[in-house]
RNA sequence: GCGGAAGUAGCUCAGUUGGCAGAGCACCUGGUUGUGGCCCAGGUGGCCGUGGGUUCAAGUCCCACCUUUCGCCCCA
């Protein structure tokens, strides 16, 4: 029996590893000019955190964690999300007293015990960006607005924002209650089984179930902006119109409640029609009770998360690693010189890749071809006696004979008068 | 966790009422003694997902499991 992966963690393999390391120096790229930081936390947490943070009644700390005892007993779980991490490492470090706004990011892995589908793995990568310390909507808004520069200049702009406002824990409950008694007026059957039991547990779930029968019923429910506070809708209508404003398109979905327990006021998806059933790419919103919750001071938040594995679904203009020369040699003596020589031209910059093989000619001229470098080096017993290497332009057919030494200086050379 | 579909060469897949394991692409070699891509000829490559069962005989029929996939649930 041969040991195999184990199910929903995958290998990542060119040119999906290549497409991975994109997306992250783009990520990096966008965040820094925002004045973002970047914050790597661990892997592992006490279970504690993520079951005070994420919410007990959640699926995803009732049945999705990877959570086991540790040596001494304490049960430990590998990470379902990023922000608890964050607000952990916040707190922990103090951070709120150095600096009276915080803008994280952190990438990685993250790991649910789902049933594996396309756009969906047990350890799955993202992108997540916080920013702590400001309740302003300007806040909400910089978040989005970067989001979306980041989609942007990854070449993915056919996915819909999607937004809508909880409310703060005030009128959210003023809100449950009313969407409660809305619902138990309508008969239990009309509604399926999971609905009548969230129905009592989180009603806000049941906004967003896909039966048709209980879309149907919640199409005339009330809705959560009506029941915003005066603070709460001025704050809301400051995010819209800054996105208006930057010519940021969004839908309002009134069905858009998340289900992480920590969300208030503003939340968000982004959604892709490419990609399947597990359309969000990603999610966010604001959680200005978190870091208070898990002990720290009464500091705001906003943020979001970004899948990577649902980003490379969508990247298609796939980015390659480009050789610039390709070395192919014939014989022993001349495999070591063209050895030597490849060290060089990389200690010179450039990029490329040598053949070690034994194989005839033609087959390394194949090779060559089909290494997609632009430049073919050759040598052989001739070129190696008089330390010469013939330089062959694998695109325009021209080749010229020249000494190693000047390798280097004819390839820049080569490069710069092609610009 | 629940439901449907699939698993045969590196990849995409054919394989008839159960009867010798196939094609295209890719790869290697040669046509061209040291010049790739196009063309031509040849070649390598298989525990037919795994384990049981039925049968003279199983890639094919039956059962279980594993994996993948499309959905549900949920989420990135």
């Amino acid at each position: 029996m041969t040991t195999t992966r184990i199910k929903g963690f995958a290998d990542i393999f060119p040119p999906m590893s290549d497409i991975f390391t994109h997306m992250e120096n783009v990520a990096r790229e966008v965040f820094a000019r925002c004045g973002f930081v970047e914050l790597r936390t661990p892997l592992l947490e006490f279970t504690d955190l993520f079951q005070r943070s994420i919410g007990e009644e959640t699926d995803v700390v009732q049945k999705e964690m990877y959570t086991f005892p540790d040596r001494k007993g304490r049960l430990l779980t590998l990470r379902p999300e990023a922000t608890a991490g964050v607000m952990r490492a916040y707190i922990e470090s103090g951070l709120a007293n150095r600096e009276s706004v915080s803008r994280l990011f952190t990438t990685g892995p993250m790991f649910r015990h789902e049933r594996p589908q396309k756009g969906r793995m047990r350890q799955f990568h993202q992108i997540n960006c916080e920013c702590l310390g400001s309740q302003s909507p300007l806040a909400d808004a910089e978040l989005i607005n970067m989001l979306l520069l980041f989609l942007d200049k990854l070449g993915i702009n056919d996915v819909i924002l999607h937004i809508n406002s909880l409310g703060c824990s005030t009128c959210r409950q003023s809100y449950k209650s009313a969407l409660q008694e809305y619902l138990r007026g309508k008969t239990a059957d009309l509604l399926c089984e999971d609905c009548v039991r969230r129905m009592e547990t989180n009603p806000l779930r049941v906004l967003d179930c896909k039966q048709q029968g209980c879309r149907d019923i919640t199409a005339q429910a009330p809705k959560l902006l009506d029941y915003n506070c005066p603070e709460c809708r001025t704050h809301f209508q400051t995010v819209l119109r800054l996105l208006r404003e930057r010519g940021l398109n969004y839908e309002l979905d009134h069905r858009l409640v998340r289900g992480l327990d920590y969300y208030c006021r503003t939340t968000f998806e982004v959604v892709s029609n490419s990609i399947g059933a597990q359309a969000a790419v990603a999610g966010g919103g604001r959680y200005d009770g978190l870091i208070k919750l898990l002990g720290g001071p009464d500091v705001p938040g906003v943020g979001f998360a970004c899948g990577m594995e649902r980003l490379a679904l969508i990247l298609s203009n796939v980015h390659q690693h480009q050789l610039l020369f390709y070395l192919i040699a014939m014989d022993q003596t001349s495999r070591e010189q063209g050895w030597l020589l490849t060290q060089k031209l990389r200690d010179g910059g450039l990029t490329g890749e040598m053949n070690f093989s034994e194989s005839g000619f033609k087959g390394l001229m194949r090779q060559a071809g089909k290494s997609g470098a632009k430049y073919c080096l050759i040598l052989g017993p001739d070129e190696a006696l008089q330390h010469n290497v013939v330089i062959k332009n694998l695109v325009s057919g021209k080749q010229e004979c020249v000494p190693q030494k000047d390798a280097l200086q004819y390839l820049l050379k080569e490069i710069h008068s092609n610009d």
